[in-house]
DNA sequence: TTTTTGTGATATCTTTTGCGTATCAATTGA
DNA sequence: TCAATTGATACGCAAAAGATATCACAAAAA
């Protein structure tokens, strides 16, 4: 069966008449007959009587007819749906993050903004550290990442800068420094440092010792944390001091103070990183989002 | 477009590879390529993604694929439909009766084992005098009519006969025959009857004349009745007396009395007509209820 | 009644188009 | 670098849809 003899047959059963149908839809009255048999031999009932002046459908034409407009406003729909997909309505997102990328405003406003604007694409998160996101995203397992890239975006891969955060001091509430209102890093030679695996996340962690070096010191490291977030828990505990983009501040951590420093501070940057070869169109909606919510500023690095 | 586009679709979208789904299909890869192309050309999108190693859905393809799958269960759905209406499990039955008819029992028992049977068939009923229902019959905007022939049955009608039932006598209650069990007709001599007027319903007018005539007298005609329903109240009024179908008696009306009549009694039989034409399955499922229902019994007549 | 008109069915020819064969270009894995 | 596998392209053929001419039938008109 095809839908050329559904259409003619909706004809001759709307007008009553083959003459009348065949010249609506553009045949001649003969061919239409013919077609009109054959579908009738395919489900095997007769669907019109055959009248002196007409044709009027029979029981079985009657409930053929009804079924029969369903389907055609079905392939319509059909029709609509794959539209609407190829526009990056439907799908899914997979989307990383690191520990310390999170807690920039930026991300999650952008990410609800999203869901907003796309609600039937099936966002997921995952928090992971730099090294498995961007081998993740590599690999296309992964099709957005948040990281804190290093001054030179990561080679390979579709990289946008979104906010740069001030890094701040994170010490023990009984520090010395404790009741400072800011200290410069000069303040910090020869405590001990927490800071995470540089295997996990080199750039942010090469932008904290250097920035220790331009303050005219070499940092003592102290205890190395799983992840980023840990930090401030270790802090707590008198293992040493840290230093943490500013936005980490928003954790709640009893027994650490956040002092601003004074002077040439670290900066940690905030990008999104997507597949270059990635022209699937919700990537690509979830990048438009970027403009919408955050202060995009792109920067020259890697090949991106 | 076409089934045969979906359905290479389909097969495409199921085997992830143009090779084997062109073998799936029964065709060659290359027109196969071309059919899918033309899909989606007309769709407006790209279905699939063009690997080096096999063919995956776009996003737009997937949201297709879902809607399509309905399509053919549509398409199925429509085939059965058709097959059950042609079976006769949809349609309208307009079935007619004279006043005298619908009281035999057969009369409401057929018409409700038939709605139980084709619950989805749209019965309507119609109560109308037997000239108006033959004339209707005729001109087929009646499929179905219950009727009191005469003893001849209509000419160009398929009559089947279901039952005789015999005639009783109405008497006002203060009528000097009232008490009696049951009466001869002679006794009715010189008594004014009440009946309908024969050109509503000649036959079962006939048939009580003849039989007034065979009991030895001619039947003085009193108060002429407008429908046969209400002959039981005009002889409450002791406008006459008059003679109806036994199921008649089961009207409630105060004032009268039915009685039996002793020897020779009219008869009024029952009978279902159809246009001999009607060859609608839903008519003749109707005719098949009689079976069930009723004790039918053929009789020559006309040219039934 | 006869004639005319309008209906769908049939027969035959034409044209479209779906399909097959052969081949190419691109990518992957050995 | 070469072989294997993928989908795309080119071209000829055959099946099938459609056009034209005509027929048979029945209702309406004369």
């Amino acid at each position: 069966m095809e839908l050329r003899h559904l259409r003619y047959f909706i004809a001759v059963a709307e007008e009553g008449n083959f003459r009348r149908a065949a010249e609506r839809v553009g045949i001649a009255q003969p061919p239409l007959s013919s077609q009109i048999k054959d579908l009738e031999e395919e489900i095997g009932v007769p669907l019109f009587h055959r009248l002196p002046r007409g044709a009027s459908l029979t029981e079985a034409g009657e409930a053929f007819l009804a079924e029969v407009y369903v389907i055609f406003g079905q392939l319509d729909y059909a029709r609509k749906m794959a539209l609407r997909g190829a526009a990056g309505e439907f799908g899914r997102l997979r989307v990383g993050f690191t520990g310390s990328a999170a807690f920039n405003e930026a991300v999650p406003k952008i990410i609800r903004s999203f869901r907003r604007a796309y609600p039937k694409v099936e966002v997921t998160l995952a928090e992971l550290n730099t090294l498995q996101l961007l081998e993740q995203l590599r690999h296309r397992s992964i099709d957005a990442v948040f990281i804190r890239p290093g001054p030179t975006a990561p080679e390979g891969l579709t990289v946008t800068y979104l906010a740069e955060d001030a890094m701040m001091v994170v010490l023990p509430s009984g520090h010395r420094l404790a009741s400072e209102y800011a200290i410069p890093l000069s303040a910090l030679k020869n405590e001990p440092l927490v800071l995470h695996s540089r295997s996990l996340g080199p750039d942010l962690y090469d932008e904290v010792i250097d920035a220790c070096r331009r303050a005219g010191f070499e940092p003592v490291i102290g205890q190395v944390s799983p992840q980023i977030t840990s930090i401030a828990n270790l802090v707590a505990v008198e293992l040493g001091v840290s230093i943490v983009p500013a936005p980490l501040s928003n954790i709640n951590v009893p027994g650490v103070v956040f002092l601003p420093i004074i002077g040439d501070a670290p900066r940690a940057r905030l990008a999104l990183a997507t597949h270059p070869d990635d022209h699937s169109v919700v990537t690509r909606n979830f990048r438009e989002q970027l403009e919408g919510v955050a202060r995009v500023q792109a920067r020259p690095g890697g090949n991106a």
